[in-house]
RNA sequence: GCCGGGGUGGCGGAACUGGUAGACGCGCCAGACUCAAAAUCUGGUAUGGGUGACCAUGUGGGGGUUCGAUUCCCUUCCCCGGCACCA
């Protein structure tokens, strides 16, 4: 073998060996135990960058370990192919977005493949492919049938100049992202996914998710955003329910269709909890409901609030014109609720009262920007004492304040000044005052019998509340997947019928910026009416990217079957075992796909005849399946099983470089990579400044932040891989910091890495005769009867992979490759201990040594293959440990080896380390305490007459208390 | 404001269920090899004191429980992430 490790020479042809050896592609065997890890796949967006490197080896590692531990592993990768970068990419380039997309996802699949990843590449889907997003089209007609899909028209942020709803995110500081145009709201008709009616469970089944991070766990809890509270009535005086007409749905958490004013319940059907809808008919007064936590508070009431977009402010807009114009103003307000929370209070009283429904109370309601629209009713009844909002507000336009809470009758110490009234809302729990008949209730009775009251009364009853809404998907974008619906002016909104999917989206569009290209492509558009046959015009919008992502997982599954979306491979494969990716997708993504996968599992579709009669594809590798597989599910089925589909989660940290820049007296700040800037250190290697290596004069750090182009501080992981080779980039990444905390960067740290898998070659080169040596004479040796200083090495080795075993189930990668690193240390010092003369000698002794060498070095190559596959699969083979490691099983560690004659004990006095000594492993209590009473250091803090106790932990330390 | 997660050498980070704090690596210092440099190898490297064996201090600060605390409890400061006029 080569004396020098040169993993360009090798890498290449592993991987070519692993792909001709379909190494990796995963096969159902109902025999063996599945074992499904999935990474996030990438956006297609140019290159990977050091996250996917860190996403992917990390999963890969976990697959490669479990592969190791004899279960049938899938690992597979595909594309999420659609979305903004690609048309921003066409605008600046002329490039239509399919040729930029798919260039992309070649280059960046030769990437994933130099990295040597144990990927089944036969798997590989992209969701720009109809054959994958005509499935996005096939089940949103199926939702559209089971009312989860729905259309209405709601406000949002519109980008004048590019012409299409931009997401919150994308609104910066009230403009567009991409253009600087001011956004405007607008009311437009879209499509939504019921995603509400599944909150409830949402909520719950997060406690079926050991295997996830909590945190993800409580944001999701947070986003879905359960509340319990009363909701009630206020009866609007001398307001005929039909003076307020039909309004707009306000909010995601309702159906399609409920009445704003007096609707059902929230919840509709789905509970039966239906509140009592008030008074019907024209003539009798409308109802102003209202929704609130703090019932116990009703008494306090001394004005109502409601937002502008409310049927009641529109209403009292019409007959006042200083309230229109103030409506107006807030209407075209930001709608981002970051924004909301630091707005100034404003707002107008609309003349208008409403009765108090328990004291009759005449009651003023204002027009006011704190409350939203999109928040359970739009309408808020106002208690200034109790609440910070209503507190401000009604001081800044003198409204009453009326105290009906006090502190609780148990002192409270760290209650603070203006308790019960003065400088602020007092808003704890405490005891109702001033209030009636429910003077000296606490929080829960009150809120109860209020409830009870108003129930009775048929104006009100306790209420839950979700911050949750439904999830528009409609896009005015044109690289995403076409929604499948026909406009007709005779027959309305027709969904395509399932015999003429997929709608294909035309891939030559080149965007030009301004609106979505798909206007203007009349061949595109034009097409005949399913239900009349009169022309009509094709829906141009396209779906949300996230609804392509929230289901791939199960695609993998059944990739190549053309006449299902999912077949009956998905129930062997899922759910994912191991699910692994940034926790930026926290909320969206892994809630959405947590809801589309319940839909999955609740929509019972006959797929007892095809939906059209496609040929199966020609399976390029003659899979087998299981019996019963090719359709899904039998008839009267879901079309999955499980109610989640990912088991575990593991979600990365971000990869961080520091920044560098220069800072003009007039002008931009100037960021630096990294790689141009030279650190200056002291004589102890402490940093005193930083200068650019091209004019030597300073720059400025700016800490260390997540690798991004705008600060300039990212690696190319291409860069690395060409210099180091993918093993180094793979172990670096493992070694310097646990999967799930931030990395930073650095540039040495590499270079450690790549210096310890040449040390690494290095032994194996030098060995290479011991090793095979040792291979041939193993049976002959005990080693359990070798020199002491083997016997040492091997203790050190087995219990190093005791350690490693531990930690690798933890994913605790980085110790791992430390273990990795300290057993080589360990086998490099065999040979100065033992004093190895010839390798070939023949004794006894000589050739433990070798039989030690051979174990250890197995142990090593096997522990650190996850981790870095190409170098040890090429030295396995090289020493003659077998054809494949990708078949060998994992090390366990030796029991005898980890047994000691002799163990060393830690003395401690009164708690503090006083001396090491040498026990025989078995001594007894007496023994050792006169072992460690006898050592000199130790006779220094102690005399007999002084010792109180002698505290001994076996095998640990010995602690002697002394007065 | 609420909810999570963290504060350990010059740096990244270790420390199994309360039991030797700083593993492993980076950096730095010294030495070997070399005409020299790079590469490689050997030794050292928390801080302060001592020639040294050792001693004192030390896991953001303060307090507590314990024979013993980075680990458990209370309190406080700081950093990161999420949510936020949510009624």
């Amino acid at each position: 073998m080569n004396n020098r490790y040169d993993p360009a020479s090798i890498e290449p042809d592993l991987q070519q060996r692993w792909e001709e050896n379909r190494a990796f592609q995963a096969t159902e065997d109902p025999a063996r135990e599945k074992f499904y890890c999935l990474s996030m796949f990438p956006y297609p967006s140019g290159k990977l960058h050091m996250g996917h490197v860190r996403n992917y080896t990390i999963g890969d590692v976990i697959s490669r370990y479990q592969r190791m531990q004899g279960k049938n592993v899938l690992q597979p990768m595909g594309w999420d192919a659609f979305g903004l970068p690609a048309e921003n990419a066409a605008i600046s380039n002329q490039v239509p977005p399919a040729k930029w997309t798919y260039d992309n996802i070649a280059y960046m699949k030769k990437q994933l493949k130099s990295l040597g990843f144990a990927i089944d590449w036969s798997r590989e889907l992209a969701t720009c492919d109809p054959e994958y997003y005509q499935w996005n089209q096939w089940f949103f007609l199926r939702m559209l049938e089971k009312g989860i899909a729905y259309k209405k028209t709601q406000v949002v942020n519109w980008d004048p100049v590019d012409q299409t709803v931009l997401a919150n995110e994308q609104v910066i500081n009230g403009r567009g992202w991409r253009t600087g145009a001011v956004v405007e709201k607008r009311e437009i008709p879209g499509y939504y996914l019921g995603i509400t009616q599944y909150n409830e469970e949402l909520l719950a089944d997060l406690d079926k998710l050991p295997g996830w991070p909590e945190r993800v766990k409580t944001m999701q809890a947070n986003w879905i955003g359960k509340s319990y509270g009363v909701r009630f009535a206020f009866r609007i005086n001398g307001v005929a329910r039909s003076a307020l007409g039909s309004p707009p749905s306000p909010s995601g958490t309702n159906p399609p269709g409920a009445d704003l004013v007096g609707r059902s319940s929230p919840e509709g059907g789905r509970t039966g909890k239906s509140v009592n809808k008030g008074n019907e008919g024209d003539k009798e007064d409308a109802l102003l409901w209202v929704f609130t936590t703090r019932a116990d508070t009703i008494m306090g009431v001394t004005y109502c609030a409601v937002a502008a977009e409310h049927p009641l402010a529109i209403y009292a807009a019409s007959k006042n014109p200083e309230l229109a114009a103030f409506v107006e103003e807030c209407k075209r307000g930001s709608v981002i609720e970051a924004d909301l929370a630091t707005m100034e209070k404003k707002g107008l009283p609309t003349g208008i009262f409403v009765t108090h429904p328990l004291t009759e109370e005449k009651i003023e309601v204002w027009v006011a920007n704190y409350v939203l629209m999109g928040y359970g009713e739009g309408a808020v009844m106002a208690v200034p004492a109790h609440d910070e909002r209503d507190f401000h507000f009604a001081r800044q336009y003198g409204l009453p304040i009326k105290t009906v809470i006090a502190p609780p009758p148990q002192p409270s110490p760290s209650r603070g000044e203006g308790v019960g009234g003065g400088d602020v809302a007092y808003t704890d729990h405490g005891v109702c005052v001033n209030s009636g008949k429910y003077d000296g209730m606490d929080y829960e009775t009150a809120v109860n019998a209020i409830a009870v009251d108003l129930k009775t009364k048929r104006l009100g009853d306790k209420q839950v509340q979700w911050r949750l809404r439904d999830w528009g998907i409609s896009r005015q974008r044109y690289w995403g997947c076409p929604i499948p619906i026909i406009h007709c002016d005779h027959c309305g909104d027709v969904p395509v019928p399932d015999d003429q999917l997929p709608v294909v989206l035309p891939e030559d569009c080149v965007p030009d910026g301004a609106g979505n290209p798909l206007n203007k492509r009349d061949d595109f558009i034009n097409c005949l009416c399913p239900k009349c046959g009169k022309s009509a015009r094709r829906e141009t919008d396209t779906m949300d990217t996230f609804v392509d992502s929230s289901w791939y997982y199960a695609r993998y599954c059944s990739k190549d079957n053309n006449n299902a979306m999912v077949d009956e491979r998905v129930n062997y494969w899922m759910p994912v075992d191991q699910y692994i990716g940034g926790i930026e997708h926290a909320i969206l993504h892994l809630l959405y796909s947590r809801f589309w996968w319940k839909v999955m599992r609740d929509i019972h579709v006959s797929m007892n005849v095809p939906y059209r009669d496609v040929p199966m594809p020609q399976a390029q590798d003659a899979q087998e399946r299981p019996a019963g597989a090719g359709r899904a599910g039998a008839a009267g089925l879901g079309l999955v099983k499980y109610d989640e589909p990912f088991e575990k989660l593991l979600t990365q940290g971000m990869v961080l470089n520091e920044i560098f820049y220069r800072k003009p007296e007039s002008g931009r700040i100037v960021y630096f990579n990294p790689a141009d800037v030279e650190i200056q250190i002291d004589a102890k290697g402490q940093r005193t400044g930083a200068i650019l290596k091209s004019d030597g004069k300073p720059v400025e750090s700016g800490g260390i932040v997540t690798m991004s182009k705008s600060r300039n501080n990212g690696v190319d992981p291409q860069a690395l891989i060409e210099k180091y080779g993918a093993d180094t980039a793979r172990f670096f990444m493992m070694f310097a910091a646990p999967p799930e905390q931030t990395l930073e960067w650095s540039d040495s740290g590499a270079e450690g890495a790549y210096r310890f898998l040449k040390r690494l070659w290095k032994f194996a080169h030098e060995h290479h005769l011991h090793i095979s040596t040792g291979l041939k004479v193993s049976g002959k040796v005990n080693l359990n009867q070798a020199h002491p200083d083997i016997k040492n090495a091997r203790r050190i080795i087995h219990s190093l992979l005791e350690q490693a075993n531990r930690d690798i189930s933890k994913f605790q990668f980085n110790t791992v490759a430390s273990a990795g690193m300290k057993l080589l240390n360990t086998l490099e010092g065999i040979s100065g201990a033992a004093k190895l003369d010839t390798p070939l000698g023949g004794t006894h002794e000589t050739m433990a040594i070798n039989v030690a060498y051979t174990e250890g070095f197995s142990i090593l190559l096997r522990l650190l293959s996850p981790i870095t596959p190409h170098i040890c699969d090429y030295l396995w083979r090289e020493l003659g440990y077998g054809d494949d490691i990708l078949k060998a099983p994992w090390p366990e560690p030796d029991e005898q080896a980890l047994q000691q004659d002799e163990i060393e004990l830690v003395v401690q006095v009164n708690g503090k380390v006083r001396a090491h000594i040498t026990v025989p492993a078995h001594a007894g209590r007496p023994e050792i305490e006169q072992i460690a009473l006898a050592d000199d250091n130790v006779k220094r803090f102690v005399t007999p007459e002084n010792i109180s106790k002698i505290v001994l932990v076996p095998g640990r330390l010995v602690n002697i208390v002394v007065s």
